[in-house]
DNA sequence: AATATTTTTTAGATTAACCTAAAAATTTAA
DNA sequence: TTAAATTTTTAGGTTAATCTAAAAAATATT
């Protein structure tokens, strides 16, 4: 069935919104991500129902539909698939990406996509460390933690952001903090939960736990 | 100034119309190209004209501006310069890359464009052998004859095609007929204007006159 | 439990891009 | 040079996606 750009993005949003909490999903929460009025929303919710893309009932919230589920994950396949491109072979900044690949993200054509996975050697994360499902639309599941919650004297790589946005992005490049780094927690402060940590065994820098909550590490030692 | 991809493809097209002529181009032959009603059209062309990007006035034709001439060739260097990423990079054949393109040439990012130019080296042309705008909007003029035109006993080059068409290039990839091909007319036949022609030095073939037609060539002897 | 607040939906408009049918202008042909 | 044919425009509608304002439902508070 033909879908829209808009339509797309809708599921994005439901998709997105979906996987930080098991509830349904409410108008008012899709309005803001879309920057659209919940009146806008509940007209959309009832189209993308009889299209048979998300369950929903007035009132009730919405969820996403297999169906629905299945192009959402087509749609977050191709963005990071197309982010690792920019970075990786246009030699774009990870802050830059994003922009970009909502647009990238909306081209039809499965060869296409499943060419440019194999050009990019089949990559298991984008640039902000976030999965890219296969083919199938399976989502490698990668259990990471957030640099917030890491015990003092603990060590750890850092391998994802929880947020996409060029200023938190551009702040982490200015910090020296990259994907892959090497990460020692040194001291924890009580007071704001700030914390002292070296960046590959570089002098330890001060990083505020607004920053540590959105920063995605597996635990070495 | 926003522009919609349906204004994108307008312009696209009245500059198409215009290579081939210098007269103004009909409200019938837009609506043709676009797969549009004549009464579209002219509700269009009014809107280009107020936004400055066409020269119209009512029942006298259409023609592009400055400023509208401009938009047009970004968009054809968009387009051509996908079309070479998709063949060089992704392994596309010539006659699968248009539709792709397509929708690849409406993605705005002058920094991702010629990133994209820079990375496939530069190309003077497309898979087609039509010449890519370079940044400034400047097309290199690449005067090539149709073989249809060339006299027997003439050597020339394959550089490009006159028709993107999947159909076309299948056939011409059946006949062995690609980029650079050295052709050798050996015979012209009065009857139907068909002509035989030896690619690379291989047997002569038989070609019609329309396929000849359709297809664009240098020189050589 | 009744009331107040918030959320969501409905009702009615707007805009872009399209359509059909009819009218007007232009071009072609007798 | 008038009539016929064609092309183009106008007039009036449709659909998708949005909006504002008001009504209805759900939730929170006293």
């Amino acid at each position: 069935m033909a879908i829209s750009f808009t339509e797309e993005n809708y599921l994005k949003v439901i998709h997105r919104l979906s996987e930080a909490t098991s509830e349904d999903i409410s108008t008012n929460a899709v309005a803001e991500l879309m920057q659209t009025k919940a009146a806008s929303v509940t007209d959309m919710l009832r189209k993308l129902a009889e299209k048979g893309w998300v369950n929903y009932q007035k009132y009730q919230g919405v969820r996403l539909s297999p169906a629905g589920e299945k192009i959402a994950l087509s749609i977050v396949r191709k963005h990071r698939l197309w982010e690792v491109f920019l970075v990786d072979k246009m030699g774009f900044n990870w802050d830059e990406v994003h922009e970009i690949a909502e647009q990238l993200e909306h081209i039809e054509s499965d060869d296409l996509v499943n060419k440019l996975d194999e050009y990019l050697g089949f990559p298991k994360t984008d640039p902000h460390g976030d999965p890219i499902p296969n083919k199938e639309g399976v989502l490698p599941e990668l259990a990471y933690s957030h640099l917030s919650e890491i015990k003092a004297n603990k060590t750890c790589k850092l391998m994802g952001v929880a947020q996409d946005s060029a200023v938190f992005l551009q702040l982490l490049t200015k910090l020296h903090l990259s994907l892959g780094a090497k990460l020692d927690i040194k001291e924890i402060n009580e007071f704001d939960r700030s914390i002292f940590v070296s960046i590959n065994d570089a002098e330890p820098i001060f990083i505020s736990h607004e920053v540590a909550k959105n920063i995605l590490v597996k635990i070495l030692a």
